[in-house]
DNA sequence: TATTGTTATACTCTATAACTATA
DNA sequence: TATAGTTATAGAGTATAACAATA
């Protein structure tokens, strides 16, 4: 089990690096969606970080041109952060070798596939799911 | 799925910090096995990081009262680093609130914890079913 | 000559405190 | 007066390089 946890976490930081992203922005980076900009105090609170590390962790977004700050409409004190064309594009490339199924789950059988489907759905429902 | 995986590790990083250690020493905890020194050598590959902080770690460690180094009983190069009967206690407990089931897991039916438990095990084989 | 482990040191990431500007 | 964000700074954790002891 603790080999599994901590490939995990290897894993994750390779593709990170990859990008050269740390672990923290590259999460940054997975929060944010497209065409939805998001305050540093949202960020902060959904990171569960201190503000001043959001505003570093944007930092580094910023200097790869993933990320842009941008001033709120209403609040002049906020500063939203959106997702540039090419921190959309790096952010679904992300995406997708993070969630990529492993050798052993492609393996499985179409009807473990539907099975494990059916009972991981009850651990944990997708927004659409909860009342 | 972010929101699963950061989760998780705010809850690793909770659990350790219960016990006075950071991650990386709660890992290295868990990977020795009572009964079973290990060279510091060792550590650094299986953790993959660098030398100096298995140093850095092993430190910890002994500082808690957890594990203590031992020499090698042929290569006087070697150190070894050996669980003490705290730290065999503490890796119990520890390796207990780690993988307790969550919530969810044990409100599954029998019926679909038996099936999980058949399709999962396809996933990760344990040493014994392994050629 | 190569390897094990430590020390000295620097770098990365994160948090705390003080500050500016808005509300 | 309270909040959003930044800056300055300190701390934890990790790596690199140089070193001593041993193989």
């Amino acid at each position: 089990m603790t080999e599994l946890f901590l490939s995990r976490k290897h894993q994750v930081m390779e593709i990170a690096a990859a990008h050269g992203l740390n672990p923290g922005a590259m999460n940054a980076l997975l929060f944010l969606q497209p065409g939805e900009p998001c305050s540093m105090r949202t960020l902060a609170d959904a990171w569960k970080c201190d503000a001043s590390n959001v505003t570093w962790l944007v930092d580094r977004l910023e200097e790869h041109g993933l990320a842009e700050r941008r001033p709120h409409p209403t609040d002049r004190r906020v500063r939203t952060v959106a997702l540039t064309r090419k921190g959309t594009k790096t952010r679904a490339q992300i995406e997708s070798k993070l969630f990529e199924a492993p050798a052993s789950v492609r393996d499985l059988s179409e009807h473990d596939l539907e099975t494990l489907d059916r009972i991981l759905r009850k651990l944990a429902p997708s927004p659409e799911t909860l009342s």
